[in-house]
DNA sequence: CACGAGACCTGTTCGC
DNA sequence: TGCGAACAGGTCTCGT
């Protein structure tokens, strides 16, 4: 499921009780059932049930598309990956079909980590600079400007589609937002970073900054059964578009493969040399 | 450095 | 109805 937006509204939700959400923040864990060894990254299980007992939460946040729990003494950090989802309630609702991970809470609230393709991951670390030292800018982070950026796309030479997505390039889009900001930015993503130009990258930069706070604004994307609550996904421009009319010209978007990702575009708004000769 | 392929996983949808 | 292929919000590793 999670994007950046994604990610913020859960801990958002986690931190505020916002959309019907059990808020975490103040209560005390109990204990954790961990029911799929693989989901935890670190530390050992033995270490992980013993340490996070009795430890209270004090604060969510997010970094990228990271969720990072703030407890008494250590930082619980949770990755969704493609199908991790967060659940908090007292007894388990119809939403939690592949529990991998229950942490219990001393007055009865459990958050379940729900991840039915068990790539999502979990940290118990006492600090998290190790774990996100890798990570490039907030998209968001006003600090990061416009030149700045331009100078980050023209040192290197890639694909736009494929650089948006590295993470340690700038973190946080993933394919729905990559896409939708390509979009919005009528940049082909197959065109090359160094290509750029200054205009062309503030533009950019524009577009991922408007589909990151439309995201968010709207809740995020919620896509089939994964995920609850959002709608953005009834505002995408492009993403999962394929035939249907380009809101801007009409040409009806198509789907193309680049880095082994679906890839949604209007080939006219987008327009780019190679398209000519890809067809 | 850049890129493609393959892993890691389960579930849904689509075509025959 | 059945069955296999393709596909899905992500990231890591390996070979070229």
């Amino acid at each position: 499921m999670p994007e950046l937006p994604e990610v913020e509204t859960i801990a958002r939700a986690l931190r505020t009780g916002a959309k019907e959400t059990i808020e975490i923040v103040g209560r005390e864990i109990d204990r954790v059932e961990l029911l799929w060894e693989r989901t935890l990254a670190e530390p050992d299980a033995r270490t992980f049930e013993q340490i996070i007992q009795g430890q209270i939460v004090e604060d969510v946040g997010r970094r990228a598309k990271y969720l990072a729990i703030q407890l008494s003494e250590d930082v619980l950090v949770i990755h969704l990956r493609m199908s991790g989802d967060i659940i908090v309630a007292k007894e388990p609702t119809d939403e939690v079909t592949h529990p991998r991970l229950v942490i219990h809470f001393k007055d009865g609230v459990k958050l379940y980590f729900n991840d039915p393709r068990k790539f999502g991951r979990v940290w118990l670390l006492e600090d998290t600079a190790q774990l996100f030292a890798k990570l490039g800018p907030e998209p968001l982070d006003e600090s990061l400007t416009a030149a700045q950026f331009h100078e980050m796309l023209a040192g290197r030479k890639r694909q736009l589609k494929a650089l948006l997505l590295d993470q340690s390039f700038l973190a946080g889009l993933g394919n729905i937002y990559v896409d939708e900001s390509l979009f919005l930015a009528h940049l082909h993503p197959r065109t090359r970073s160094d290509e750029v130009s200054p205009v062309q990258a503030e533009a950019l930069l524009k577009g991922i900054r408007t589909v990151l706070q439309e995201g968010i604004r709207r809740n995020g994307a919620s896509i089939d059964w994964v995920y609850r609550g959002g709608d953005f996904q009834n505002h995408f421009n492009v993403y999962q578009q394929t035939g249907e009319p380009c809101p801007v010209c009409g040409t009806p978007i198509t789907r193309i493969i680049i880095a082994q990702r679906g890839t949604h575009i209007c080939p006219n708004c987008q327009a780019h040399f190679d398209s000519l000769i890809e067809g």
